[in-house]
DNA sequence: CACCGTTTTTAGAATTATTCTAAATTTATT
DNA sequence: AATAAATTTAGAATAATTCTAAAAACGGTG
């Protein structure tokens, strides 16, 4: 695990914000102010590949990464905004259901957010 | 609903590919030559807002556009691919577990393809 | 049907996210 | 220390998507 890995791999783990690759280049900067974003996409990659770090990819938005422990997530369908949100394991009953076995899933429930809801209403919709 | 909406939505609700933008394009060529890639996300984004088609992302791969009844996805983790798999509507379960109520759930199942399974075994992984 | 306001489309530039390439640097190995 | 392997850098390249302004099409009204 290179200096730039561990960091990187420091501060998704630790942050509940699911941030993007610019976002963690940001903080990185912090402690290494010289490091370029191309090797942030490179540690974010392997970390990936290694199942050290999760990737969720919300529809047009960057790409978000986050911490590996198990969790669901809720996405607001009018802006985009990510929280989390913690279902429980589902993968045995997931397994039974599909019939097969399975590395893992991904479960995002959709909503709309206060903000969202507040709009709408504005809009008279 | 426009002319060129209507054909989008009839070329992604009659397909089971998970196309791109840029395939609905080609296919919406055959139709109208005249018409323009812009035009293709406008009427993407638009029918994706009125909720009758469905935008599906997987990580670091360009959205993808599906019909719009129910139904949840198999993501092999080597190569992206996707593919259909019903689990039944879980809306009820979900919304008891999570206390609160949804618009929708979007459940990707990650699993590894036989092309790939074969490719690591190759590797020797 | 002629006019006017609204919506959609077009063309192409602009932006954003991400990958790629080749050279330089760092790290690990003999 | 010398060599090989992996990582980082810089910056160009690519890919996906949005934006902008102008043109065209549409819908209703007088």
């Amino acid at each position: 695990m290179t200096k730039y890995g561990k960091k990187i791999l420091e501060i998704v783990s630790s942050s509940r914000s699911h941030m993007t690759a610019e976002e963690i280049f940001e903080a990185l900067r912090q402690t290494y102010p010289a490091v370029v974003l191309a090797t942030v996409y490179n540690n974010l990659n392997r970390l990936w590949q290694e199942d050290l770090i999760r990737k969720v990819s919300v529809e047009g938005m960057p790409d978000r990464y986050d911490h590996i422990k198990r969790h669901d997530h809720l996405v607001c369908k009018g802006c985009g905004k990510l929280v989390d949100i913690d279902l429980g394991d589902l993968t045995a009953q997931l397994e039974k259901q599909a019939g097969m076995a399975i590395l893992s899933y991904d479960l995002k429930l959709t909503y709309l957010c206060e903000d969202c809801q507040k709009k709408m209403k504005r809009k008279g919709m």
